[in-house]
DNA sequence: GGAATCCATAACCAGCAAGTTATGGGTTAA
DNA sequence: TTAACCCATAACTTGCTGGTTATGGATTCC
């Protein structure tokens, strides 16, 4: 089945890349320095996350000069989502046969 | 800030762990020797996992006998839900600001 | 009581992943 | 053209984590 939570979740594991893609979703575009600075990691770091989270889907990436804009690609989140209520669907189902197992035990 | 969401983020990263909440999700409360039969790997392993799938509030466990049962606890998925649309919602917000910024330009 | 079963913990190993420094390519500025 | 800057990649180190086997405690069955 699906592999893509897979990778959202081994993508969105790590706490400093989630923080870039948390400072992406907040205040939009941002260049590789301008994240670098609060980050509290070193440059090659930030790219290498910035990497990991473009690989997934999670960004995008527009050059302009010798400076790289990143922006936060929040449709990727969606199979996150989807597994999420897939995840709850099961319970509420497994609730409703009890409701229902239940109802006729009562009859 | 909220570190819930770092949790829940690391630990379902795994993909067998990850697996082993699905099906505890699908199919309800197993016990450790049902769950390592399909996992595909060791039984201490199994246990482990279901021991930081516990530690992040992610299943109960249920001592009976010699046999423990673990249930899936999706409440614990909250935090998840939580952050993932707040993400959607700082996305929004920019969506809607520049939206504002276009009619204003129209005008 | 003794054997078998279920599970958790301990101890250990190997691989990966996140960090670092070093470097180089491309771009702007002087 | 040279210098400075921005970013990406390479090479390397290290710590964590997921796996294993070994073991033991608790419980059930004979």
């Amino acid at each position: 089945m699906s592999t893509a939570p897979d990778l959202l979740f081994r993508t969105l594991a790590d706490p400093t890349r989630r923080a870039i893609f948390e400072r992406l979703c907040r205040e939009g575009e941002q260049t590789v320095g301008a994240l670098t600075a609060l980050s509290g990691v070193s440059q090659p770091a930030v790219s290498k996350h910035l990497g990991a989270l473009k690989l997934a889907g999670l960004v995008r990436d527009r050059h302009e000069g010798r400076q790289t804009h990143y922006s936060a690609q929040p449709g990727a989140l969606n199979p996150l989502i989807d597994w999420t209520s897939q995840m709850a669907g099961f319970w509420q189902n497994r609730l409703d046969a009890l409701d229902d197992l239940l109802k006729r035990m009562d009859q």
